[in-house]
DNA sequence: GCGAAATTCATACTTTTGGCCGATGCGCGT
DNA sequence: ACGCGCATCGGCCAAAAGTATGAATTTCGC
């Protein structure tokens, strides 16, 4: 842990020295400040989100088995792409809200995915879906 | 997805708009052109991890062959033997009124039950309840 | 390209759930 | 006897969830 920091504020000390490079060139050609500031914002962005996604990858690979789906079922249900995802959320604990922001969408869609799900899954509650996707194997 | 996309453009428009601001006040006190640099960097960096981490889908841990409770664990959350029953019923997908039902209670009691078990699994809604209980392991 | 399916959103309404209070009775150990 | 945890119940309120309906877009298979 301790040198994967290190490692991260040496690559940081050296994309500083980059931008120092490029901030050089582009200032010498006359180029707008903004863009210069567009390109840095775009480039730690990019960084941001590659840092924060190696950073919290080694909590979530706990896979303890070999969960195989069973399609079939899934397919039968018609349970689309887009309610799939929400029916993985559900299951994960979130609520609409949380789900409406993590799929960026508005509240009142996410109840329809919802809606539909528990049509669909022959159910009435969201716990309900829940064991019912389980016992389907649906979800894991 | 286009609207993912334009969602975050919007937002980078304004927060460059935030920017050309602090520029501003920056360049009107002479602070060095680099500090505001490193500001953006910073300030976009964690905007890149936070948008990773939200756009990072929860992965369900998955629990296969026989099931070994982790009493340890239960124990550890100080949930009663009613308040378990209670538990399983919610996993099981049931309502407060089927729960108070299946147990020859009230709504009322049921209702105390799960508020203290959601209190002891540190849960605001069943669903985050019953997920919470199964990375525990002490519910299959 | 056309049409069906999928995705998105809103509004209004009912039901369920959860939070917060207090209260009673029962068994158990000191 | 007293305190303590557990189980039981009720009321009230707010928030979340779910239902129904309608509609505008987008996507995708043919």
């Amino acid at each position: 842990m301790r040198r994967t920091i290190l490692s991260y504020g040496i690559a940081m000390a050296a994309l500083i020295g980059l931008l120092k490079f490029v901030e050089y060139k582009f200032l010498i050609r006359d180029i707008p400040l903004e863009f210069y500031i567009g390109l840095v914002a775009v480039m730690f962005t990019a960084i941001g989100i590659w840092a924060g996604l190696r950073l919290t990858r080694p909590k979530v690979i706990e896979i303890t088995g070999p969960f195989e789906q069973n399609e079939a079922a899934l397919k039968e249900t018609g349970i689309s792409k887009r309610e799939y995802e929400v029916l993985e959320l559900i299951a994960a604990g979130l609520s609409n809200q949380e789900i409406a922001g993590r799929l960026f969408v508005s509240n009142s869609t996410v109840k329809t995915h919802v809606s539909n799900v528990l049509a669909k899954l022959d159910a009435s509650r969201r716990t309900e879906a829940i064991a019912n996707a389980k016992k389907m194997r649906i979800i894991p």
